[in-house]
RNA sequence: GCCGGGAUGGCGGAACUGGUAGACGCGCCGGACUUAAAAUCCGGUGGGGCUUAAAACCCCGUGCGGGUUCGACUCCCGCUCCCGGCACCA
């Protein structure tokens, strides 16, 4: 048989029996099954788009594929399912392009996907299939928001974990009495500052020259879009955002309950960033407006020689209502007007190497500390969104401030040296101030800080902050780098937010049995040409009735963003047809948490800390049983094109799935994709290393051909038990592989059995292991031959393999190196496991090559491990 | 700049918690089959030395420099380079 006919016939076969197991559900996970142990296997599921199917799934998948078989076989109960995050940019672009509605184009790409994926073999529970543009799913992402706009946070409340901090209904926020009296407006209005989905202006990139509203991702880096290169504007529109800050610290310490590699806990905790550090007031000269500034850093307070505020500080409001009072005069309130009207416009992610510019606003501020007076300058370097968006300026020990005061010629004042310097005395402090060329930003001991000179800075921090807190002048506070997540979009490709606007009643959510609000079809798909959300342009459907007040009232036409329907899906597809309720208890609490989570690098902070705080807030809202939705967590590798780069359109290497399948087969294509390289490895693909995987298979069908052949002509045929023993030793090394992952050593030992016994034969029941390791690497072709043997249907549902470890140790073959001061010399073949060194020592005597190397020395010394090596110390 | 990961033959990669470095595959070289090629099969393949050739033997070798150890790809200290992520985070 050639290749081509050999290829042929794996196709052939794939076809086959790809279509019954989906025919036949035989991956179906039984749901309270309670005779065998369940197993929660989750993939990230993939984001269709038109192009198909892309290596990396195709590599993913499988390796899951294989692992949930293994599993399947071992007798777990194992839920793998498989859906579509089909909302989206790409999709919505594409079809804008294709001029046709995202919807009919989504539909397509689904369709495509998961021909792929039964083509490959995937042996997802397909009757748990969801979609996320599904009305019927996004029913629940609706619901979920409803429910976060419900909710606020109360971090003192005992929660179910024995810990404090619990999401409770909005209606138990206490509202404070003064707040009672100003009537339900105003009751409202603090709610609103509470809950854990609420509204607030932020900025969103906006083309001028498209005219469109630009998302994150299309921003380059130096602000300008990606599609026409032209300058971007920042503009300021009313988002919906979730109070994910609530559960930061919650986020960090959970991470100790689960097993996910140290990286990706890492990344989380520094994603989150948990900062302490102190709120300090700096009051405006002769008023009693405090501009709040936060540092880590207070023990540099005495250094301070200017205040700077971000360009969207409130300071700038109350600034220019009090122009008058603070006697400005016309030119300084021009330059500053100008400047902030610049810079709240300005996009600039080139940050690094530019001067760094702002406006002095013609005002003082008082340190609290020394009660002097220091210029207060309004300065895009201070990001609004970073600690209060003000900030203390310290020249000396901060190299921004530093860069800063010398531009504007501003005061630097050393208050920190290191402590060897502090330690020589005034001469040596004088003469670092003096050579100070960048700012000295590490820690040290106090100089020129009145009553806190000659205090390290960690004792100075506490000090200061201490008497600053008495004069209630200062604060601790706790500060995260983590910023809450900005939950609008304005496009039209994704869930309606589900919320109502009315005049009278303000902001309301849909009604739980109107849900779900569904995406309206449009005439023209385009993005609206003034930023805002095409939904906008559907004036039918963005009219509606006030659910408080029964008035006329507007729909919000913002959609939530992509992440909204994959932050959850893993606990729908636990129960995806139910109508009325987003998951059933009992199947949450049988299935819960997902045992292991296999995905992306790419997806280590964004996508799995989301989904973890939506997922706890479920939990506070006793949805779902367990404090973390992933006991274990592991990223998979890259499939790097045949140059070992990234596989891109742009480079030109990019290997396509189906081109590969059609060409060796997708027993072959899997079993390759698991031993190109490690599980969390960035692996090249090569056509070449794939055909040797196809020869194997060639290989093997002749193998178990000609056993077959020999069995049926041979009654009773038994193989020796030497050769038995080496096929238990696959069984164990196969399943020990599988278990940690080793896909590509799997691989690599099924290659090396058939190396070394290609030229034997199996007996029926040897024949049948070996089938049954083939299983979860090549399903097609051991299910071929399962059926040849006229063993009953499936393969895939029979009994993993058990080692007879007997049978492996009574068959164990030693050969013991021999090392002569470390250096290998030689080695001996012992029966059996033998522990006691001098019968090592005299079967080394009698090898005449190894005992040249001790003539005339003396053994000093003999280390021996038994079953590993010996080793022995000699000396002249 | 910060955080994370990595560096092993011509290539992808093996090597358990410190115990024969280079499993397995690709490629390459030689041979068989063939009119020929492809495919397939058999043998060889880290570098160097010695040798007419082979066997045998010797030296070097896991990015670089040191250290610990009977023994280091593996552990410790100090570097270099590469990849990924974040980045005016106060």
């Amino acid at each position: 048989m050639s290749s081509v006919e050999f290829v042929d016939f794996l196709k052939e076969i794939q076809e086959k029996w790809g279509k019954k197991w989906v025919e036949d559900n035989l991956f179906k996970a039984e749901d309270f099954d309670t005779k065998r142990k369940k197993f929660y296997l989750l993939t990230e599921f993939p984001y269709p788009s038109h192009v198909g199917l892309h290596m990396g799934h195709c590599r993913s998948y499988t390796m899951m594929d294989i692992y949930t078989r293994y599993l399947r076989m071992k007798g777990y109960n194992v839920l793998f399912p498989m859906g579509w995050d089909a909302f989206g940019l790409p999709t919505y672009n594409y079809a804008i392009k294709v001029n046709r509605p995202p919807k009919e184009v989504a539909k397509e790409n689904v369709k495509n996907f998961k021909n792929q994926l039964i083509a490959l073999g995937g042996s997802f529970d397909w009757t748990r299939e969801i979609n996320t543009t599904d009305p019927e799913y996004y029913r629940w992402t609706q619901w979920i928001f409803i429910q976060l706009y419900n909710h606020w946070y109360d971090p003192e409340y005992p929660r179910e974990d024995g810990k404090k901090g619990k999401a409770r209904p909005i209606s138990e926020l206490e509202i404070p009495d003064d707040i009672k009296k100003k009537g339900p407006k105003a009751i409202k209005e603090y709610q609103d500052r509470f809950r854990l989905a609420y509204k607030a202006k932020m900025p969103v990139y906006y083309c001028p020259h498209c005219r469109i509203g630009v998302a994150d991702e299309e921003v380059e880096p130096g602000g300008t879009h990606e599609r026409c290169h032209q300058p971007l504007e920042k503009r300021y529109l009313e988002q919906w955002l979730l109070r994910i800050t609530a559960y930061a610290d919650r986020l960090i310490e959970d991470l100790e309950l689960v097993d996910f590699p140290d990286s990706v806990k890492r990344a989380q905790i520094n994603w989150i960033g948990r900062k302490y550090g102190a709120e300090v007031k700096f009051f405006i000269e002769n008023t009693d407006y405090p501009v709040t500034i936060f540092t880590t850093r207070l023990d540099t307070i005495y250094g301070v020689t200017f205040v700077a505020v971000s360009p969207e500080h409130s300071f700038v409001e109350w600034y220019f209502e009090n122009v008058n009072n603070l006697g400005i005069d016309e030119e300084t309130q021009k330059k500053v007007r100008e400047y902030v009207e610049e810079a709240r416009k300005k996009v600039d992610k080139t940050f690094e190497q530019k001067i760094k510019t702002g406006v002095f606003t013609g005002v003082y501020a008082v340190s609290p500390v020394t009660g002097e007076k220091v210029p207060v300058y309004v300065a895009d370097f201070v990001l609004d969104e970073v600690g209060t968006g003000a900030i203390m300026g310290v020249p000396a020990h901060d190299q921004r401030d530093y860069e800063f005061a010398t531009t504007y010629k501003l005061p630097i004042k050393v208050v920190i040296v290191p402590k060897d310097v502090y330690e020589k005395g005034q001469e040596a402090i004088e003469e670092f101030s003096l050579n100070l060329t960048k700012a000295y930003e590490k820690e040290g001991v106090l100089v020129q800080s009145d009553k806190y000179t000659g205090l390290s800075s960690n004792e100075a921090k506490k000090a200061i902050l201490e008497d600053l807190y008495k004069k209630r002048l200062a604060e601790q506070v706790k500060y995260y780098r983590l910023r809450d997540w900005v939950f609008s979009r304005q496009h039209y490709w994704g869930e309606p937010t589900p919320m109502i606007y009315c005049e009278k009643c303000g902001w309301n959510p849909v009604p739980e049995d109107e849900l779900p609000v569904i995406l309206p079809d449009l005439d023209d798909y385009k993005m609206a040409d003034d930023g805002t959300s095409p939904l906008q342009r559907a004036t039918e459907w963005i009219n509606t009735t006030c659910p408080e007040c029964g008035g006329p009232a507007r729909r919000e036409t913002d959609v939530m963003p992509n992440w909204a329907g994959s932050n959850w899906y893993y606990v729908r597809y636990l129960d995806p047809h139910n109508k009325e309720r987003l998951v059933d208890e009992k199947k949450a609490i049988y299935w819960l948490p997902v045992d292991f989570y296999d995905g992306g690098a790419e997806h280590t902070t964004m996508h799995l800390l989301y989904s973890r705080f939506i997922y706890k807030f479920l939990y506070d809202i006793g949805v779902v049983p367990t404090p973390e939705p992933y006991a274990k967590r592991r990223n998979h590798g890259l499939v790097l094109g045949p140059d070992g780069k990234k596989m891109s359109k742009s480079r030109g290497n990019v290997v396509n799935p189906w081109d590969v399948i059609e060409k060796f087969g997708a027993d072959t294509v899997r079993m390759y994709v698991a031993f190109m390289g490690p599980y969390e490895g960035n692996v090249p693909w090569s056509d070449e290393s794939a055909r040797g995987v196809l020869r194997f298979l060639e290989r093997a069908k002749a193998f178990i051909e000609r056993s077959i052949k020999h069995i049926q002509e041979n009654k009773g045929f038994k193989n020796n038990e030497m050769l038995t023993a080496r096929l238990h030793r696959l069984i164990k090394r196969v399943s020990e592989n599988i278990e940690s992952l080793k896909f590509n050593t799997a691989v690599a030992a099924l290659m090396e059995f058939l190396n070394n016994h290609e030229n034997d034969v199996l007996d029926g029941e040897n024949l049948e292991v070996f089938l049954k390791l083939l299983a979860p690497f090549a399903p097609f072709f051991a299910e071929e031959y399962w059926s040849r043997l006229s063993k009953p249907y499936s393969i895939h549902t029979s009994d993993w393999p058990v080692a007879d470890e007997k049978l492996i140790e009574a068959h164990a073959e030693f050969v013991i190196p021999v090392q002569i001061n470390g250096k290998v010399r030689g080695q001996v073949t012992v029966q059996g496991k033998v522990e006691d060194k001098e019968v090592i020592l005299q079967i080394i005597r009698k090898d005449p090559k190894i005992n040249r190397y001790l003539e005339g020395k003396k053994i000093q010394k003999v280390i021996f491990v038994p079953g590993k090596i010996i080793n022995l110390v000699v000396k002249e």
